[in-house]
RNA sequence: GGGCCGUUGGCGCAGGGGUAGCGCGCUUCCUUGACACGGAAGAGGGCACAAGUUCAAAUCUUGUACGGCCCACCA
């Protein structure tokens, strides 16, 4: 970092011609090459900066969102390096996970078979999605290491793409500190974290109904869900009452006919059935709590029984509860001890045997019907075989109602009992619950009304996190069971590696204490097939960045982190996930702020996503306005809030972007005619000196020499300016920081620059034109350090023009308090600057409304001024009346509290 | 059903007790030796609606409407 009371610079070497094109390649290679944005490891943990960048998916393309979102935080890193922090940017990049795994199965036209042996010479069909089918089963069937191979091939190729992309953006990320969440380390990370929480006890395994994709067969989490509204039709089914063993206790029965009448949506689980439910106060039911019905078709005999969550409005106010339809038939079950007669397999298909309860010839021959069936094309046949039986009363009543998805799937969830892995989230464990709602308020929210997010997830929760998935590419689950002597594993005595073995593979690698050839045989072992959910390894993104696991001294220096930056709709899965491991392992939060950016909407205010169609890609947008340009339209919102996609916004930036390179080209006109081919070699020389010796050297910017009032007024407010904008970067405000940023600069171009053209070109002197130059050169040093964490390249260039090469602006010192106060005497009040502006204005007006060119000579004018403004405007009548190429110029007192202008009188126009 | 944001000139946004502000767009003018990828000067709204608090309300309170989102419900 250099002193800036006395700002270094060598001759100027400004281009003729200024130009944005090209900047983005020039400076991204030179910042690479002289490592500006490397992290200097052994910073103590007070002059560290750390952020948790979010690892994008790379599977994926780059959207305009990803650019909007990141360049917040780029503008943040950037600010607290100035600052004089040493930041920690690492990136990551999610490939572990389903995503990847369809693009590759797309991409190659290949799927996962498990049982297939690995081939090392395997060459996939095609490359790029060529042969693309939508038939599943024209892809190749490949071993489970191929595929992932494949997966990581993919991968690499698209971080790549990525990483260009993000460099030509100006993300000024530490490109030597990256990871993959599918890596070793990352993988490593994920599973000591796991077998850590199994030592603690937070992670456990459990055969329980679970939330299940039929399409992808995998079980999926409560946090991965998401409504869709589809069409149902509610099913009236008659289910006979049989015969009460005490037949003349219950006096007023709620059917006439025998029959008990409910209303489903889901008649094809009607062999599922094991109860029928009402709430214990509904009166039309009382009687029949304790009888037994019998479901139709399937002559199963099921009770009838109270619960709370029976809703007496709703449909006949008597359900029908099977195992397993939606999660309120979980809740049944499970409260009310029912059995379970499971029919739904991993497929969706109704399994080929039917459950426990039928057994009648009838009975099993109706359920052969059903069997192998889609659920779809059972609840077709199903009513077909009730219309005939006449259990089914009118037709089908069609609703819509919301159901159940997982978030990337396209069919409705199923509930069907397997074997997974949890970890406790506060689902089920009120102290932990509180926990993490404390860890939520300690955390500072930007905007803060996100926390509330936080708050009513973790007060919803209803389970535990469901971590294990049935799929391929993804971090394996770090354990092995013992197989018994008859073939079996033995699930609840799990075989763990040490931790210095990890990462282990257990579908290949072999526990200690075993043999290779001991594996699936009876008193062998066998690995655990499944793979953990990729939010089970990127909730530890801050542990994997800082290395927790193998760099002690890097976690001190970086752990917890300065920031975590993301989106809001993974509040519920990242967001709170992350704080859970760090809670569980670090017991602290993993990160102390939370920037949640809001989304990109389209023109037509629509959430701009894939699916919808209305993506725009970035790169097109980088090369068409420059990246400093769609930095500035991302840089113009607030966190929190959603933006809309605005090429306007970005031709505005762009104009800003240009007009920085060439108001900074005229204002070091005047530095390089100030001393011609000359520097004084010692700092606390006058800059002007002419008999300074002329060197290589350094040249001061004295402020000394500021001596004109106009000169000080406008450093004066660009001291506020200075002010304003830090205190807005520190609390995470970038838009007001760039506002009065941009609001001073354009002021300084339009009015101040006017002001003193003709006076720093000679016209009142040396001292006068010297106060100009200086005053010039001080403030471009100034605002083109306000500028740089938001116009990396324009500012870089210009700085470039008058610095050493390699002495990068990105690395000085972000302006100081100090830097521009001029000693007490020598304050000048900012209202000078407003007023000549003001002044200057008027004396246009006259030329614009009498449409002459802002060139023509004003005779004599007089121009209003309020009375306490009017010994501001004499301090700099001077540079108003050139600028204003005004003869003569009065002053008057205005008769309103505005600057007015009275008269004028112009010069023939020649 | 509970909750969180928002509603300010044509568009995008800022302001947040004293009687509206920025950018784009628009109009008119200016090819001035930093910039035509420019510059100057203008026109245009009374801040969704209603009631209240106050000397004074875009600004505070309450309610309503509309838009967006989160959570819950899912027979």
């Amino acid at each position: 970092m250099s002193q800036h009371r006395h700002l270094s610079h060598l001759q100027p070497t400004v281009p003729e011609r200024p130009s944005l094109d090209g900047l983005e390649n020039k400076w991204d290679q030179a910042w690479s090459e002289q490592g500006t944005y490397a992290f200097a490891a052994g910073t103590p943990r007070g002059q560290v900066f750390s952020i948790d960048t979010p690892p994008p998916t790379v599977s994926g393309s780059l959207h305009v969102g990803h650019v909007f979102s990141y360049t917040h935080t780029d503008i943040v890193a950037r600010f607290w390096r100035m600052r004089g922090k040493a930041v920690f940017y690492p990136m990551g990049w999610d490939d572990n996970g389903l995503p990847t795994e369809r693009r590759v199965q797309n991409y190659y036209g290949v799927r996962c078979d498990p049982a297939r042996p690995y081939d090392p010479d395997f060459t996939p069909p095609f490359e790029g999605g060529a042969g693309k089918s939508k038939n599943a089963a024209d892809q190749v069937p490949i071993s489970r290491r191929n595929f992932v191979e494949l997966c990581q091939k993919l991968s690499s190729e698209d971080e790549k793409q990525f990483e260009a992309s993000w460099r030509h953006l100006g993300l000024s990320v530490d490109w030597s500190n990256t990871y993959q969440t599918i890596d070793r380390h990352a993988r490593a990370t994920s599973q000591l974290a796991f077998l850590r929480n199994l030592a603690r006890g937070e992670a456990y395994q459990q055969l329980a109904p679970t939330l299940w994709d039929v399409t992808f067969r995998t079980a999926v989490a409560q946090a991965e869900l998401k409504d869709v509204v589809r069409k149902g039709a509610y099913h009236k089914i008659g289910f006979k009452l049989l015969e009460a063993a005490d037949a003349d206790r219950s006096p007023a029965l709620p059917t006439s006919d025998g029959r008990v009448y409910i209303e489903t949506t889901r008649p094809e689980l009607l062999p599922a059935c094991v109860a029928l439910v009402a709430h214990p106060d509904d009166d039309r039911y009382k009687a029949l709590f304790g009888r037994q019905v019998e479901v139709p078709l399937f002559g199963t005999a099921v009770p009838v029984v109270p619960h709370r969550l029976a809703e007496p409005d709703k449909g006949s106010g008597i359900a029908m509860i099977c195992t397993f339809g939606d999660v309120t038939d979980v809740i049944w079950w499970r409260e009310l001890h029912l059995p379970t007669r499971a029919i739904l397999g991993w497929d969706g298909r109704i399994l080929p045997e039917p459950p426990l309860g039928i057994d009648r010839p009838e009975a099993k021959a109706a359920y052969g019907e059903l069997a192998g069936l889609t659920v779809f094309s059972a609840q077709k046949r199903i009513v077909e075989m009730l219309r005939g039986s006449g259990d089914l009363v009118g037709e089908p009543q069609p609703v819509e109602h919301p159901v159940k998805f997982f978030e990337k799937g396209d069919k409705p969830l199923e509930i069907i009992p397997t074997r997974q892995w949890y970890l406790s989230n506060g689902g089920t464990n009120a102290e932990l619950r509180q926990e993490l709602l404390e860890r939520g308020d300690e955390l500072k929210w930007y905007p803060d009304f996100m926390r509330v997010r936080y708050q009513n997830w973790v007060e919803g929760l209803t389970s535990d996190w469901l971590i294990s998935r049935q799929r391929f590419f993804g971090v394996p689950f770090p354990v092995w069971y013992p197989v018994d002597q008859f073939g079996h594993p033995v699930y609840d005595r799990p075989i763990v590696p040490s931790e210095d073995r990890l990462p282990v593979d257990p579908a290949t690698d072999t526990p200690d204490g075993y043999q290779l050839d001991q594996r699936g045989k009876p008193g062998g072992f066998i690995g655990d097939p499944d793979v953990m959910d990729t939010w089970a390894t990127s909730s530890l993104t801050p542990q994997i960045a800082c290395h927790w696991r193998d760099n002690p001294a890097l976690f001190a220096s970086t752990f917890p982190m300065d920031l975590r930056p993301q989106a809001q709709d993974i509040i519920r899965t990242w967001l709170f996930a992350t704080v859970v491991r760090a809670d569980l392992e670090q017991h602290s939060l993993p990160f102390y702020n939370a920037a949640i950016s809001g989304f990109i909407l389209d023109p037509d205010r629509k959430k701009m996503s894939k699916s919808q169609g209305n993506v725009v890609t970035p790169m097109g947008l980088l090369e068409e306005y420059g990246s400093d340009a769609v930095r500035y339209w991302a840089a113009s919102a607030r966190l929190g809030t959603d933006a809309a996609f605005e090429p306007s916004q970005m031709k505005v930036g762009r104009r800003l972007a240009i007009k920085l390179l060439n108001a900074s080209k005229f204002a070091l006109s005047f530095l390089e005619q100030a001393a011609p081919g000359r520097t004084p070699a010692d700092r606390n020389e006058s800059a002007l000196d002419p008999a300074a010796p002329v060197s290589r050297g350094e040249m001061a910017l004295d402020p000394a020499v500021v001596t004109e009032p106009l000169d000080r007024s406008m450093l004066t407010a660009l001291r506020e300016v200075v002010q304003t904008a830090t205190d807005a970067l520190v609390s995470y405000d970038h838009t007001r920081a760039l506002e009065v940023t941009e609001t001073f600069f354009w002021t300084f171009c339009d009015d101040y620059i006017e002001l003193v053209k003709s006076r720093a070109h000679g016209a009142g002197g040396a001292a006068a034109a010297a106060s100009a130059q200086t005053a010039l050169g001080l403030a471009l040093s100034v605002l083109l350090r306000l500028f740089a964490p938001f116009q990396p390249f324009a500012t870089e260039e210009v700085w470039s023009w008058w610095h050493q090469a390699g002495e990068s602006i990105h690395r000085q010192a972000w302006p100081g308090p100090d830097e521009l106060s001029l000693g007490l005497t020598a304050q000048a009040s900012p209202a000078i600057l407003t007023v000549a502006g003001g002044v200057l204005g008027a004396l246009r007006k006259a030329k614009s409304e009498a449409k002459v060119s802002m060139r023509t000579e004003i005779t004599s004018a007089t121009v209003g001024v309020p009375a306490e403004l009017s010994a501001a405007a004499v301090a700099a009548k001077g540079d108003i009346m050139a600028a204003g190429r005004t003869a003569e110029l009065t002053l008057a007192a205005s008769a309103t509290d505005a600057i007015e202008l009275v008269s004028a009188v112009l010069a023939e126009q020649s």
